[in-house]
Formats: C-alpha cells, sequence, structure tokens
DNA sequence: ACTGGACTTGACGTCGGCGTCAAGTCGGAG
DNA sequence: CTCCGACTTGACGCCGACGTCAAGTCCAGT
C-alpha cells in the first residue's frame, strides 16, 4: 500500500508518516516511480508508534518497541529496552502527578483564602 | 532599582524581564539615560508572575492578577477576574491530572504484562 | 584615559510534532 | 488530451518562555 493508505489505517497523516521516516523509526521500500511502498507490518509499526504516542510518550521513547517489533517479536515490549522505557515513564509520570496535585492544593487553598475574603461573613 | 537588581530579587533575570514587559505585564520608568527604572510595587508584581508561573499559570494568565495588583489591592486575587483563573486552572489541573492517571494506568498494565511474559513462571 | 560591568534594542535559536505551502511528477479516468 | 488526485522533496510556520548573541551606550572606579 502506499502512504496514503498507511495513514488513513494508521489513524494519523502522511505528514507524520514521512516524519517518522525521518527519525528513522519508519523505513519504506520505493515503486519503481519512486513511491513508498507499505506492508501490513508497517501497519503494526505505525499503530504502536501511535498508541504509545497517544499516551503521551514522547517519539523518541517509541524507538525501542519500535525496533523490538522489527527484530520479529510479536509484542514491541517484549525486549528490555522498552520495559525500561515503561518504567521510566512510569516514573515521569508519577512525577508529574505529583507535581500537578500539589499546584492543585495550591490553587485550591489559594481559592477557597479569595472567597472568604469576598464574602466574609457567609456561612 | 534597575533591572538587574530587580531580576536578582525576583529570581528570575533581566531578559525574561523584557520579556514580561513586552506583553505589557510589567511597565517601567525610564531615567534620563533611558535605563528602567523600578520600585518596591514592581518586586511585587514580579513575585506574583513568578508565584503563579512556577505553579504552572501561563503568563497569560497571570495577567489579572498583576492588573488586580495595580489597581490597588493588596492580594493579586482579590479581584474576580482572579478567582475566574484560578477556577479555570482548578479544572485544567482536575482534567490534566486525570489523563495522566490513565496514562499511568495503561503503562502499568504493560509494564506487568511485560515482566510475566518475560519470566513465565517466575511467583 | 581606560577598563569593566550593567544597561539598551533587535533579532535569531530552542524544543516537538507536525501543518501547510510550493512546485513538480505520475498514473488512471473520461 | 486533459484533468484530477495522490505522490514527491524542500522549506517555512507554529506554540511559549525565554536564552543567547550582536552591537552599541553609559557610568563608576583606578
Amino acid at each position: 500500500m502506499r502512504i496514503g493508505e498507511l495513514a488513513q489505517r494508521g489513524g494519523t497523516t502522511t505528514r507524520a508518516l514521512r516524519y517518522y521516516e525521518s527519525l528513522g523509526l519508519l523505513t519504506a521500500r520505493r515503486t519503481s516511480n519512486g513511491q513508498r511502498e507499505y506492508d501490513e507490518d508497517d501497519v503494526r509499526l505505525v499503530a504502536e508508534i501511535r498508541s504509545l504516542a497517544d499516551i503521551g510518550f514522547a517519539l523518541e521513547d517509541t524507538r525501542p518497541f519500535v525496533e523490538c517489533l522489527r527484530d520479529g517479536h510479536t509484542s514491541g515490549d517484549a525486549c528490555p529496552a522498552s520495559v525500561a522505557v515503561y518504567r521510566r515513564k512510569l516514573a515521569e509520570l508519577d512525577e508529574c502527578i505529583a507535581r500537578l496535585e500539589a499546584a492543585r492544593g495550591r490553587v485550591r487553598t489559594q481559592l477557597e483564602l479569595a472567597e472568604q475574603r469576598r464574602r466574609p461573613c457567609a456561612r
């Protein structure tokens, strides 16, 4: 299949696919007239990239998963490098969530204080 | 005081202060030789901007607080517009935290599955 | 007089993940 | 033949919050 169909099936755009290729995440054979030619394995790769990216993984973080699939594994996270990314991402998420919750706490406190000042005598 | 001292006292940089001025968050009188001249009120403004920005507020979101202070209020969140930003930010934080927690859940699940596959018989 | 530091404006660079435009090629349908 | 749609490469635009460099001005100290 060509790039348009792959984009459609992967729920993304041709621009994104070419970008992935520029990053080395995706490679494509070329037909005689120079167009990119993809197969079902590439559909799988794009699906892997997109599902991880949608969760919040940086494209660079999807690289181990993609390489794992290209190595013939049926699952992108069958390789240690992918699992390591899972762990790191988990830690990042925990830290990020903690920061946001701390921020939320501060904002809520400030909001309550501000509202108290606005109606000092209300219930 | 001049811009260098204000930056130091506000825990930021001269570049940032000029940027705030370009956004209209900060205004400065000029001395005869063209240098920016600040006073204690400006220290207060910078402190307000930085404390909000450090929590994760966009600079644009600090504008109501700054204007509130400039209107003579002792607190940046004494004005309705500031309180509205608090509320909006709180909602944004809640949504963002929810998304991150959902992502964390998915990553943890995937991590556990991947580890199970790697040692299928271990405890 | 000279040096060093702080100041000025203007403008380009950074990061990620593409969107969007330009200009050209190619193949199939009518 | 012509036209349309899909494809190609290359390159600039975007967002936010500044960093960093360039080139010049100004003042205080020695």
